[in-house]
RNA sequence: GUCCCCAUCGUCUAGUCUGGUCUAGGACACAAGCUUUUCAAGCUUGUGACACCGGUUCAAAUCCGGUUGGGGACGCCA
């Protein structure tokens, strides 16, 4: 058993072609045969090595490997003497312009494919116009390079979209014409933008480079693509790759386009995310933290913030806004702007903030437990309420107005910084005119 | 225009093949509550669907026909 998927590199890997590739992926693992990854670059003009190099760096990301890789460019002499011998058969002709096309005759008959998602599906092939075998530059067709490699592949199942319907028909005549054997074919449906219609720019992100840049794992990207047109069974949603394919079968995809729902994906990025060992997820942030400046290329250990990253794991949807709030771990001075200052820092806190101080000082152990009750006790000897007091604390040294736990973010912070900060903030007081 | 595909909560789906166990289950989102130093998370509860019409049958989400709606294809693009 074979199966293949064909990109062409004249864009990005987007959305819908991961999904079929996935899809052939898990038919071919969970079946114990071979997945052929073929690269159908006939169009010289609109092939480009960026968009090859990106589309098989998307298919590592996500974890679909391959078995063979195959280019279409290399072999269009394959195609050419198999067009001669349809030629020489009185079953194709030349293009009577004289530009060297070759044109296959499209016979009047019906045919019917077995489909394994939608069964049975009938064509009266005298609608369908003859076809261009090869063009007068002498490269092929896509239908009819398509044919060849399948057949000479020994592809057995042809997994793809269902726009592929209609060339269907086409493949088929010239899989008989040829005297190929027909392959099976399985036509899953195609998702869906937003307004419904084809996934679009404007309706959100199509390539898959675009989600590794927003800070989607790509556990999580690949578990919501499943759900897209199969499902497990017994209400399960979080799914491994490993697991799938153990629960895989072509047959059971479903027959409905589906619409993309970005709500469920970040959904479901939230709970890889808080799921993700410190290790991994700190390596997978490590770009983002790159991107804003806050660590250097070589001096990066990801074990010195496992601490920082199991109080923010829990409340991130994205890497990229998981790095964002690690921002007060990283930088000298938060910045706190004008909403927050304005809404905590109206009144002058330097009585509270400087015997705060002072209690922090006194720890010999800056830990939780001996900071919590520090705190509690200066709250307690000031005569004020937790609830006064958290707040703007958590915005003096956070820059932020939510964030975890007061006293396990103190912690993670350290007593450097959060005296430094303390400071800052009574020093702010000082210059404000009241 | 012609041909093809599809039709269960707003969205993803289970159930459809093998009609009764479905007053239709789960998930996301939404709403409320609990929890609470904030925001989340978590937990509990709630709102919410078989597109429509007809047929077959004792019985239809499930089978058949039609209507409507949505999607796709009709390139010397892939």
């Amino acid at each position: 058993m074979r199966v293949r998927f064909a990109p062409s590199p004249t864009g990005y890997l987007h959305i819908g072609g991961a999904r079929t590739c996935l899809f052939n992926w898990l038919y071919a693992r969970a079946q114990g045969g071979q997945f052929v990854l073929r690269i159908e670059d006939t169009d010289k003009a609109r092939s480009k090595k960026e968009f090859l190099d990106e589309i098989l760096d998307s298919l590592q990301w996500l974890g679909l490997n391959w078995d063979e890789l195959h280019f279409q460019s290399e072999r269009f002499d394959v195609y050419l003497s198999y067009a001669k011998k349809l030629l020489n058969e009185g079953k194709a002709y030349m293009a009577d312009d004289g530009s060297g096309a070759i044109i296959a005759k499209m016979p009047h008959k019906t045919v019917r494919i077995d489909d394994m998602i939608h069964g049975q599906i009938q064509f009266d092939t005298s609608l369908i116009k003859d076809q261009v075998l090869i063009k007068s530059d002498q490269s092929p067709t896509y239908n009819f390079a398509c044919v060849i490699d399948d057949a000479e592949m020994k592809i057995s199942h042809i997994i793809r979209g269902d726009d592929h319907i209609s060339n269907t028909p086409k493949q088929v005549i010239l899989y008989e014409e040829l005297g190929f054997e027909l392959p099976k074919f399985a036509h899953i449906p195609m998702i869906l933008g937003q307004g419904g219609g084809r996934m679009s720019k404007r309706a959100g992100a199509t390539a898959i480079t675009e989600y590794r840049r927003m800070g989607f794992l790509p556990e999580a990207l690949v578990n919501y693509l499943m759900l897209l047109g199969w499902s497990p069974g017994n209400n399960q949603e979080i799914i491994s790759l490993i697991d799938a394919v153990k629960k895989f079968d072509i047959m059971s995809a479903n027959k409905t386009a589906a619409t993309f729902d970005m709500d469920k994906l970040l959904w479901l990025n939230s709970q890889y995310i808080k799921v993700c060992a410190p290790e991994r997820l700190a390596a997978s942030l490590k770009p983002f933290l790159l991107e804003k400046g806050f660590i250097e290329p070589d001096n990066f250990d990801g074990k010195s913030i496992s601490n920082v990253l199991k109080l923010y794991c829990e409340r991130a949807t994205t890497l990229e806004e998981l790095s964002e709030a690690l921002r007060p771990f990283f930088v000298q001075e938060v910045g706190i702007d004008d909403a927050a200052r304005e809404k905590f820092f109206s009144q002058d806190l330097t009585r509270e903030f400087s015997f705060l101080k002072e209690k922090f000082e006194a720890l010999s152990d800056f830990s939780v437990q001996p900071i919590e009750e520090a705190f509690r006790s200066a709250v307690a000897e000031l005569g004020t309420t937790t609830k006064y007091l958290i707040h703007p604390l958590r915005v003096a040294l956070s820059g932020k107005t939510v964030g975890p736990g007061m006293f396990e973010f103190i912690e993670a912070l350290g007593r450097q910084k959060t005296l430094e900060r303390i400071d800052r903030i009574i020093r702010s007081f000082k210059n404000q005119p009241r």
